[in-house]
DNA sequence: ATAATTTGGACTTTTTTTGTCCATTTATTG
DNA sequence: CAATAAATGGACAAAAAAAGTCCAAATTAT
């Protein structure tokens, strides 16, 4: 049995899988091509990553890429609720908006 | 029986305030102190409004001002699905992470 | 047809965010 | 413990993104 590591952030997550590949935030940051103290701040979620950092991270670690993309985006969702107070329940009615969205999707 | 015009996004939302009153965009930004043209963006969701934008259309229309943020919130978090191709299960994602930060909130 | 209203695009300005550098702190280990 | 490695934090510069303006063109109403 495994020891898992309850991960709920795209920060904490990322942590995670480097700490269980036992490498440094030097070592991964170089690797990816960005600065370490960069690689840090993302990890406390002080520092967004972008979409291509997302992708070398994936890769590097051998997950999923859509996956971890995903983790990140429901990331910006939670804070964003957060940072305006609301209630979850604009959750729905975003969930709505998004199936409408699509149906119609071409002019009015 | 008064006729209720289906108003999903933010913007014809606010359309649909404005025709209600007859008014134009013209009176109505002026009210609101921004340009013309940035307000008509705003109602073809082509621009984000500030918060102080949005607060003053909810004066100028005596709407409920938290409830016009959330609306907006909501058309934000739905653009955002959208665009990176998410599935919807994401927002059960983004919920329990609203939870956990919560509790946590915290330092660690 | 004229006037009023709305749209659209090109552009500038402002704001936001990323990313870097480096000094300090914390943890590791020889 | 001392020395080395690793991680943190803040100040700042660079880049990116978004807001807002101006004005001409198109659309709609009178």
């Amino acid at each position: 049995m495994t020891l898992i590591k309850k991960t709920i952030t795209f920060g904490e997550h990322l942590r995670s899988l480097r700490e269980q590949s036992n490498s440094t935030l030097k070592a991964v940051s170089e690797q990816i091509g960005i600065d370490t103290s960069l690689l840090a701040k993302i990890e406390r979620n002080e520092r967004q990553p972008t979409k291509t950092i997302i992708s070398s991270i994936a890769n590097y670690f051998k997950v999923d890429e859509k996956d971890l993309q995903n983790n990140f985006l429901s990331d910006q969702i939670a804070y964003k609720i957060i940072d305006q107070e609301a209630d979850l329940s604009i959750l729905k009615v975003a969930e709505e908006k998004v199936k409408y969205l699509k149906t119609i999707h071409h002019g009015k």
